[in-house]
DNA sequence: CAGTTTAATGCAAATGATTATCAATGTCAA
DNA sequence: TTGACATTGATAATCATTTGCATTAAACTG
């Protein structure tokens, strides 16, 4: 554990999670310029295999990390207007996940529940 | 409609979907060999504009093609094994997710449901 | 401590998927 | 046929991410 490591996790955690390895890189830069984004990708990397956080890539050009630590599975709503991700968690859709996959033999890992739509605030807002 | 579309359309659609375009592109290497990438690309784009192919994009470094003439909607399994990736339906997964998207003020127009995991195959025939 | 091994940094260049550029070619209507 | 216009295909450009490598700093060793 460096100092530079050290100032790119405490970055990363101070952040609600979906954050781009780009975002985290211009926080550091704020407190480090001196730190390059190799390391902060390298970083991530590292985070990210030490299970501490997990990669996630929504549809658009670049992958996004978050959080591992928390014990709940959350999805996410992602407003297809404004980029806005709220979080949810719904039981009973999480243990419909696992009867389909044992249904198809599968042992399911991990997964990832995305919808996308407009969130109330742009629909109000709107034209 | 040219000759270099029509043959990657149709190269498209002999695939049961989730096909890279790098995939496509070498499929139609083999009948067209004059054909290059960036045409690949182009068409895959116009098809997809078109509404007749649907961008997906699973984890892995690049995006994928779907068919999206069908009216039912599906959701993925994948192996993280063997890669291989199977298609489910659900309709109580569906409403469900209809359920939480109005309790959160979200107007759902898409959603992407995956499940990752290790196929009965992989987990038969490991060490 | 001094010296040596080792790992981590940061810059720049490399990568890999995708997109843009642009000259050459094809299409088609007048 | 001619010109207007869209499409092609080869290549160069992009953009996020990785990697190579020389430099620096930390961690042992005696």
């Amino acid at each position: 554990m460096t100092p530079q490591r050290e100032l790119i996790a405490r970055t990363f955690f101070r952040n609600k999670g979906h954050v781009s390895a780009e975002d985290i890189y211009k926080q550091v830069q704020k407190r480090a310029p001196r730190i390059g984004f190799a390391t902060t990708y390298r970083t991530m990397k590292l985070l990210s295999e030490a299970g501490v956080a997990s990669l996630r890539s929504f549809g658009d050009g670049f992958s996004r990390y978050e959080p591992a630590l928390r014990t709940d599975h959350h999805d996410h709503l992602i407003c297809t207007q404004c980029g806005h991700i709220i979080e949810f968690e719904d039981d009973r859709i999480e243990s419909l996940q696992k009867t389909v996959a044992r249904k198809h033999g599968f042992r399911v890992t991990d997964h990832k529940l995305e919808l996308y739509g407009i969130c109330s605030h742009c629909r109000n807002t709107k034209k």
